[in-house]
DNA sequence: GGTATACCTTCCCCTAGCTGGAATGTCAAA
DNA sequence: TTTGACATTCCAGCTAGGGGAAGGTATACC
């Protein structure tokens, strides 16, 4: 089986497959004789997991201790599940996040429509609103973030 | 007023002010004698503003844009309305698709609590449920996201 | 044999918004 | 004079891949 059979029967690309490779969270396969990567049904499962997981959004770095684990003969049902929490924290951080700006954009962007549109100093339109802007709360950074397929 | 004047009065750090400038949302400053940057109360407003949009989760080249029509002599404010508008609807793609996605999390975590915790294959724990989850929905890339100080 | 095509390989650069670090220069105080 | 706190430039890295180049290979068709 090549990558390209691979791909099609995960919905992978070919060029995401040799990613994981390189970084580890699928193992190097057997190789044809004319250098092609050789794949089999476990790669399939292997990868189906890996994708899923992706789409939940988890982080390929917890993907690959939980394969780790499994490869080392190790059941990771509960480090699984501790991630689960832990991703299900996260986005519920993330979503509080969100709706605190969405506030905050909606209240500008009110205030601003009713304020003149022609302040090339920003000082009596929506630009000051958005300059004199200051949250209280702490800084948060939000790491990218996927929905799956 | 040198770099970490600036840094001060705007809580944006030095590394940072130096990075805007070479992606061109600050301006090359004067030099000192010492090859020093030189900044003054312009650039302290500038920056507040450029801080408080990506405060707001706006890109740098939306801003970019924004001032550079300012820059011009344009009243940017018909743009900022624009770009914060925009903003809004992104935001609520975002919120919609963490629900989706928590709602998912929660059922194969509720699911998983009750099954094996020894099963390398993955075949009868919460790793199956990871594994068989399949999303029906498009696929949908969120860009990182910062909430600001 | 020649060629069109559909694969495959490795390689490096690009994305956003920074942050960290290395190597080096400048300035003021003790 | 030496120390410390500034400053400068440049290079690399973070996530999770995507794009594309340059080249090798397998198969079908003429």
């Amino acid at each position: 089986m090549q990558i390209k059979d691979l791909a099609r029967q995960t919905g992978v690309s070919a060029k995401t497959i040799r990613y994981y490779e390189s970084v580890g969270v699928m193992p190097p396969p057997r190789r044809g004789e004319n250098n092609y990567r050789q794949y089999d049904a476990a790669d399939v499962e292997r990868l189906r997991f890996i994708a899923s997981a992706r789409g939940l959004g988890i982080a390929l770095k917890d993907i690959a201790e939980i394969l780790a684990a499994r490869d080392d003969g190790i059941a990771p049902c509960d480090r699984v599940l501790d991630v689960l929490s832990h991703q299900l924290t996260e986005i519920d951080r993330r979503i509080a996040d969100l709706l605190t700006l969405r506030e905050v954009l909606q209240t500008i962007q009110q205030e601003g429509a009713s304020l003149p549109r022609d302040d090339v100093a920003g000082e009596h339109c929506v630009c000051y609103l958005v300059k004199t802007y200051r949250q209280s709360g702490d800084v948060v950074i939000d790491p990218p973030f996927a929905l799956a397929e």
